[in-house]
DNA sequence: TAGCCTCGAGTTCA
DNA sequence: CTCGAGGCTA
């Protein structure tokens, strides 16, 4: 045997374990050395290039458009269920049309893949066509395109039948999506809404050389013609398909309709876990014999449906853009949207950041746009569908003035945030008010963000220092306030004098400083009169503290206004020094974070008692980190700490840690 | 000075 | 949770 051919063999082999196996067996120079000694053989004698070298996954540029292919089996499409019911009605109908009445139905489910449907089809072992589904009967010819997808193989190792047509699904995953989206952000190209759209306008270019570039994966779930009748069940195929080197996803053979419910529960809760987007389940009968026998439809076969999960993203229209001033005066732009249901929940608004991001995605009053909401809650302006612009719609325009207090909004230079500098600006004055009486600062309970602002704009209180200050009958005056709940509000004012002093610092709201810092600054100085003579020397040694957070506490202690606040406080009883801690704890200077869902302990308990002992909470997993608490369904800081090798400990070990 | 880590701040709905 | 940026470290 020639010694192109040793080299052939040997690149699909290592091909194979790369992209399909994920299990590399040489190392990436390894392999480029052999590709290179190849490439030199092939030059030398051009004649003895084969279609199915790995030299040959790139090909020229096609100048035409794509040639339609006929498919030689159609392929179809699948109906939806969009619900657990709709399942059940799916596997009972079944059931009558088979004439089976009491047994049971086995079903194969798989992850339904969000990418573009091709075809490859391989003659006597070797990759000779690829096809996009087109309207199933006819679609595109993208050989050159699907040659470059390094997870299919060009050939294959030993014929069990010839064609053999595979039928799968080209993704991107998510992160090359987001990396590829982060490119043409800074190139000003037009962004690619999601992963599905991506794969989809990578696998139709005309040139190969961009699709070989944009790293995408094939995975592969069924066949098309099939001479071979040895095949007995969709298991089978599945792992026929795999055998031969392709690429597949893990599926799951269930014994009744219940068991693929429970699988398709299971696989929507992992959702976010998939390198690449899922937006379902495909449940199909597993006996090639019965599908036989149900048949197909005119679009879709009778055998199989596709489970939709509570879709994630949603269109909707943008009705107005509203402006927020939040505690530190930064005016942010807001999305008022036609209410929409997104995974459950009716999203009314949505922020904008600030006018860059508007301005970016050229974002205006009417436009339908694409909303999205990722492993959070959060929702976010995706995309401006822009093939539905009117021409009606309003730009926006970031005002002038404040809209709450009216005053000059002004842009810090190097900041796209707008700010409203009026320390007296209603909705200033009330996000921080917000900020100083929550559970994280001084933890009035009873006070809620209604109730503040009635009070503000009543004029019953200004500042922090008029909260000690109210009295029953100033409640009283408010709506919804009856004598039990003013004198519990009462209560919850007087009790929260004895605070930590830590929490105080946290709730003056001053910049940059946050929870943490609060900490290590209460540490130092003791006492908040100390605080009005801090230097900024003093001040940048304490971790964590640098220029920007020590300016920021001197101008704030050396602020009249500020002053006077505390003063006030101080005069109403408001604990100003903190408590000398009895010595070093148990868990003195480990750091912990948790993940998933505690049932021994409530987040904030647990909190507490790492904290009560010394110990230090964090919400991020970075190799620093001591301990990681994992609850029932752990997230993704799981999987961080196994790969730093941090140590992980249950509920139970944590419990024994603590001595509870 | 670059790159990593952490902290702060903003955010939606039931 | 996620982003941006401040601060720390090599």
């Amino acid at each position: 045997m020639s010694e192109i051919d040793d080299l052939k063999k040997l690149l699909h082999y290592h091909n194979h374990r790369y992209y399909v196996l994920d299990d590399p067996e040489i190392s990436d120079g390894e392999y480029d050395s052999l590709f290179n000694k190849l490439l030199t053989l092939e030059q030398r004698d051009p004649s003895l290039i084969t279609p199915d070298s790995p030299t040959q996954r790139v090909g020229a540029k096609t100048s035409e458009k794509f040639k339609k292919v006929e498919h030689r089996k159609r392929m179809l499409s699948l109906s939806n269920a969009m619900n657990v019911d709709e399942l059940r009605q799916f596997d009972s109908r079944i059931k009558k049309d088979l004439n089976i009445i009491d047994s049971d139905l086995e079903y194969i489910v798989e992850p339904k893949l969000d990418g573009f449907s091709v075809e490859a089809v391989y003659e006597n072992n070797v990759f000779v066509l690829g096809s996009t589904r087109g309207d199933g009967n006819v679609g595109e010819d993208i050989t050159n395109n699907l040659k470059t997808v390094r997870s299919i193989p060009l050939s294959l190792p030993n014929i069990l039948f010839t064609p053999l047509e595979v039928r799968g699904e080209v993704v991107m995953e998510k992160k090359e999506f987001e990396e590829l989206n982060l490119m043409r952000e800074n190139l000003g190209e037009q962004l690619f809404a999601n992963p599905r759209n991506s794969a989809a306008g990578s696998i139709r270019q005309l040139d190969p050389k961009i699709t070989a570039s944009r790293k995408l994966k094939a995975y592969f779930y069924g066949l098309g013609i099939t001479v071979n009748k040895s095949f007995k069940t969709q298991e089978d195929i599945l792992t026929y398909i795999n055998n031969s080197g392709f690429k597949i996803t893990e599926f799951k053979k269930c014994r009744d309709i219940e068991e693929v419910i429970k699988e398709c529960k299971r696989l929507e809760n992992l959702r976010n876990d998939f390198m690449f987007e899922i937006d379902g389940t495909v449940v199909k009968v597993n006996d090639l014999s019965k599908q036989n026998a149900l048949g197909e439809r005119s679009r879709s076969p009778r055998w199989a449906i596709a489970y939709k999960f509570t879709p994630q993203e949603a269109t909707t229209r943008i009705v107005n853009i509203v402006l927020q001033v939040g505690r530190t005066g930064v005016v942010t732009p807001v999305a008022v949207l036609e209410p929409v249901n997104i995974s459950g929940v009716e999203v009314r608004r949505a922020t904008l950041h600030n006018i860059d991001e508007i301005l970016k995605k050229d974002i205006r009053i009417g436009d339908t746009v694409i909303i999205h909401r990722a492993g959070d809650v959060i929702p976010k302006i995706i995309k401006v569908v822009l093939s539905i612009r009117t021409g009606d719609e309003k730009q926006f325009k970031m005002p002038k003035n404040c809209p709450v207090c009216d005053s000059k909004i002004v842009r810090v230079e190097d900041e796209s945030a707008y700010r409203c500098l009026n320390i007296r600006c209603p909705s200033v004055i009330k996000e921080k008010i917000k900020h100083f009486v929550s559970r994280r600062a001084m933890n009035i309970e009873g006070l809620g963000d209604k109730l503040v602002e009635q009070m503000v704009d009543n004029k019953i209180i200004k500042d922090f220092s008029d909260i000690y200050t109210l009295t029953i009958e100033k409640i009283k005056t408010l709506e919804r306030s009856g004598d039990k709940s003013s004198a519990n509000l009462l209560n919850a004012i007087k009790s929260s004098k004895e605070q930590d002093l830590q929490r105080l610092v946290y709730g003056l709201g001053i910049r940059h400083i946050g929870e943490t810092i609060s900490k290590s600054l209460v540490n130092v100085y003791k006492d908040i009169s100390l605080f009005e003579n801090a230097n900024k020397d003093d001040l940048t040694k304490i971790k964590d503290i640098g220029n920007e957070a020590a300016d920021s506490i001197i101008s704030f202690f050396s602020n009249k206004q500020n002053l006077e606040v505390i003063s006030q406080m101080q005069k109403a009883g408001v604990k100003m020094c903190m408590e000398t801690t009895g010595g070093e704890g148990l868990l003195q200077g480990k750091r912990f974070a948790f993940t998933g869902t505690l049932s021994l302990f409530s987040r904030v308990l647990a909190r507490d008692t790492v904290e009560d002992l010394g110990g230090i909470t964090v919400s991020s997993v970075s190799k620093n980190l001591d301990f990681l608490v994992a609850g029932d369904q752990p997230g993704s800081k799981f999987k961080i700490a196994e790969k730093l090798g941090i140590k992980i400990i249950n509920e139970d070990k944590f419990k024994e840690l603590v001595q509870l």
